[in-house]
DNA sequence: TCTGGGGTCCTAGGACCC
DNA sequence: TCTGGGGTCCTAGGACCC
């Protein structure tokens, strides 16, 4: 059906880390993590040189968020805690996050994107699929060309994979970085993609790539080779077809290049884990300010939610929900307090309290809803 | 030495209605 | 007293992704 697609994935090179190093050039070729809550600026000494933190030095809960190929080559990847990364690599140069220059560099590599091929689909802040199908010209030179679009707007480098579809482009993109090309057709799949771990299949995570060990696949192409039948008693229906499907580069999910907000949250680990009775205080501080936090993003993106929730996850790291539905929407702070409030309530609080959380659903635009509001005030018919 | 914060999607059971 | 299916909404948990 589709087999005229031509679908590319890109992927900015460690980008946080790399946006980090356009501010702090003399960083280059270091080994350099960006993570943590509350990690000092680097400060500018007398010399002029500027004075950074390192991994060694940090203490507290906060992980890794980026880190630059140099520090990858000391064992530090994303999402380990920076304790255990400081013991790894402890001369790491440790910088924390800031959201904003990277927002703003996220928001440049886009629209330049869009300047050469407008049909894009938002996979977050550094990455994007690209529906290449309807331009004339040839992949490489299209690759070519966006990749110093990209690099014109930001100063940054990415890799981008071009195949038939959004399955392999994500696992192309991702086999020549930094600053590569990957182009791929289906007859390549057996040669390219069979060798490679079930894990480099987006949608097989950890527990998926443990079970199917345990059957004894490893690679894209043990998968391809299982019977139907076997993946179906162990995975059921919906899943076992996938995995075969995937496993064989077949994939015609579409772009979706509109999307709607279906939920949105807040939630904070604590500094150290929080006794109910003990620490009431100030978890009861805490949670309002969730609240509130949560109750301007709602503002700030002009929504309303009828389904507030709450998170918790206890010292032992297991996590509980609760969430209630609400007769009207609601977005603010005080409905939004009292709503989780009640949730809160209905989870018995044995043990101390790691991280909390506030979750808004069930989610309507402000507009349409105060036009119906001020129609029923009124009495003014709506239709 | 434990493991952030913001999301999406899927499953599954029960309530409730037709 | 015993028997349906189908559809939608609500809730809780879990896997996965960036």
């Amino acid at each position: 059906m589709n087999s005229y697609r031509r679908i590319a994935h890109l992927d900015m090179d460690a980008f946080f880390a790399s946006v980090e190093l356009l501010s702090y050039p003399e960083l280059r070729g270091q080994p350099v993590v960006v993570g943590g809550r509350r990690v000092d600026q680097p400060v500018r000494q007398a010399n002029g040189q500027r004075q950074f933190a390192r991994l060694r030095d940090y203490v507290g809960r906060g992980v890794i968020t980026t880190s630059t190929y140099e520090a990858r080559a000391l064992g530090v990847f994303s999402g380990m805690g920076l304790m255990k990364a400081g013991r790894l690599a402890p001369n790491a140069i440790l910088l924390p996050a800031n959201f904003d220059a990277y927002r703003d560099a996220s928001r440049r590599f886009k629209a330049a994107v869009a300047g050469i091929a407008p049909l894009i689909e938002d996979r977050g802040i550094d990455e994007i699929y690209i529906d290449l199908s309807a331009l004339p010209e040839e992949s490489l030179t299209l690759a070519r060309r966006i990749k110093a679009a990209v690099f014109a707007a930001t100063g940054l480098t990415c890799s981008i994979g071009i195949t038939p579809n959004k399955l392999l482009a994500k696992i192309a993109s991702d086999l020549d970085k930094p600053d590569g090309i990957t182009l791929l057709a289906m007859a390549d799949v057996p040669q390219r993609i069979w060798p490679l771990p079930v894990r480099k299949i987006n949608g097989i995570g950890p527990k998926a790539g443990e079970r199917l060990q345990r059957m004894g696949i490893q690679t894209v192409g043990e998968l391809a080779a299982t019977p139907l039948d076997l993946l179906l008693r162990r995975f059921g229906s919906s899943m076992g077809q996938w995995l075969l499907q995937a496993a064989q580069g077949h994939d015609e999910r579409p772009l979706v290049v509109a999307r709607e907000t279906k939920s949105v949250s807040r939630e904070s680990t604590f500094e150290r884990d929080l006794d109910a009775v003990r620490d009431r205080a100030q978890l009861s501080e805490m949670f309002t300010g969730l609240c509130q936090r949560l109750a301007d993003d709602l503002q700030r993106k002009g929504l309303l939610s009828r389904t507030i929730g709450i998170k918790l996850r206890f010292a032992d790291f297991q996590s509980v929900t609760r969430d209630v539905t609400l007769p009207q929407a609601v977005a603010d702070a005080v409905a939004i307090r009292q709503a989780a409030g009640q949730c809160l309530k209905r989870i018995p609080l044995a043990q101390k309290i790691r991280l909390l959380g506030v979750r808004a659903s069930g989610l309507q635009a402000q507009s349409t809803c105060v036009v119906v509001e001020q129609a029923v005030q009124a009495e003014l018919p709506l239709f």
